[in-house]
DNA sequence: TAGAAGCAATCACGAAAAACGATGGGTGAG
DNA sequence: CTCACCCATCGTTTTTCGTGATTGCTTCTA
């Protein structure tokens, strides 16, 4: 079984037609044809269906998809495992909450990058539900996420412990004063947000009806509008501290049980660890001592 | 990276020298030259170190050789998987506990041939550390030892609940004087037995220091030389229930916590589990109901 | 209903790659 | 020093791969 022909079964699975599929490899279709049969005839059964409008994927093909698939994967691994020889360089991209950016990343892209040049840093930000997904997806080398995330094909190491803390209106003398006082909204930075789910649960635990959203997409106009008094948020106390401070909000603070919460690093299990990565986990570590 | 020439560099590096490899491979020196150094200038650093007296792996090269033999190991289960159509045929080699084999599964082997006319069913006994290692290594698709294993890369499930029980010289009327009574020896079927480690712990708890091992290759043998008087052995009460009934010996049965052992499955979590897997491990579970 | 359009199979041919066999240089062992 | 062994190189042969043209089929449409 050769790997250009489990590439172009591939590319006609998923084009759904050999004329399709040998445009989208840059070669004609009798030669898709032929790599198509040479597989065929090598496993002993057909992988396509033969239509007038294409081809289809025959049971024997759609069980030999997910192999292929993870072939491509594998030896794309290799090459670049092989080639790493310690020494980070190439493309990093990696997920983070946009508070766990903000607050912990941050401080430490530009040491990372004057340490280490060659390397290309990209952090794309979401939330703990989307970041996973791109992990699984292989578009994420690794992600900090919400914890815990106990998933069978990932690794998970806690990187940080935050305090959560409620942040409101300003005025308000008690954590009390702010959840009774009538909450207009729940400002949340991303809809999908990890610490939306968890204020919501926390109201719930107190009998107060969870009320509407709000989404913002920086943290900024969420400080703003809890300042404004349009609603109240969850966020890391040492992101909103300095906030709290310029005297704008008021800021209350949880029992332990409700305000802690690990940010976990997250890779998948199979995958190679890149020399880049693991110069960047060790560098937010030593940031933590 | 072609799969044949990560076949040439896994030869090479297992052989070391590319003379060996060539001649292993069926082909000509000049090719295996000629397929490494395809592989080292696609990937851009030298997989080998050549010496006079053969070649040795750089650290490149290390890097390399895991992935080379995870993806000869994919093939191969791609193929299997692909061709398996739901209908058990081919080879199906698994491993079993001895007691395990002798009490639980040969009842079924007669069934389960002319059922499935198609299968190749070839068990091997072996202790569960053995049989561990052999599945870990492929060369068995599953095997049936005590639990719980709690690997990485295996999944175990529950087939049978067993309970131990000890078997000594006849005329002892009870566990204690089975026990106390002067113990010869332990008397065990394989050396790695987990039941022995059983037997052991279990002496240990009641302060009896740990006699010496007689190791036998047949269960029969074991009944005879506890019969003579030469020691105890613990295995599963169906096992040498009928056997006590002859009153060659006594039977001992121990408190649930040190009796109640679970036997389980395990194969590997990556790997197919083919359909002639698949149907034994029904006609197993039907027959415990 | 005829024709156009889209699709896959087939075939002959040229190009590229792989395998082969022979040769040469280098390095230890006897 | 010689022999045995090992790897690199090179020219040749063989095999495989990719190409372009053609055919036959089906479906959609005028």
């Amino acid at each position: 079984m050769d790997t250009t022909d489990l590439k172009v079964f591939e590319t006609v699975a998923r084009a759904g037609g050999m004329n399709r599929a040998a445009s989208e490899l840059n070669t004609v279709q009798s030669n898709v044809t032929a790599r198509i049969r040479s597989l065929e005839t090598e496993l002993g059964c057909p992988l396509f269906e033969r239509h007038s409008r294409g081809v289809a994927l025959t049971a024997a093909g759609q069980r030999l998809l997910p192999y292929a698939r993870r072939v491509a994967w594998l030896l794309a691994d290799a090459a670049r495992a092989t080639r790493d020889d310690g020494t980070p360089r190439g493309p990093l991209t990696i997920g983070a909450l946009e508070t766990t950016a903000a607050l912990r990343l941050s401080p430490l892209f530009a040491g990372y990058a004057t340490t280490y040049p060659e390397v290309d840093l990209a952090v794309r930000p979401g939330t703990t539900a989307e970041l996973i997904e791109a992990v699984l997806d292989r578009r994420l080398e690794g992600a900090f996420v919400c914890g815990p995330v106990a998933h069978q094909s990932l690794i998970e190491q806690v990187m940080f412990e935050e305090e959560l803390a409620i942040l409101a209106a300003p005025g308000l003398a008690s954590l009390e004063a702010a959840l009774q006082g009538g909450i207009a909204r729940i400002v949340v930075l991303r809809a999908g947000c990890s610490y939306r789910q968890r204020l919501e649960m926390l109201l719930a635990r107190r009998g107060i009806a969870v009320p509407r959203l709000m989404e913002f997409g920086t943290l900024e106009t969420i400080f703003g509008c809890v300042a404004a008094g349009l609603g109240i948020t969850l966020l890391p106390w040492a992101l909103i501290g300095p906030v709290w401070r310029s005297g704008r909000v008021s800021l209350h603070s949880l029992p332990p049980a409700e305000a802690n919460v690990a940010t976990v690093f997250i890779h998948r299990r199979e995958a190679h660890l890149s020399s880049a990565l693991r110069a960047f986990l060790d560098q937010v570590r030593a940031a933590e001592t």
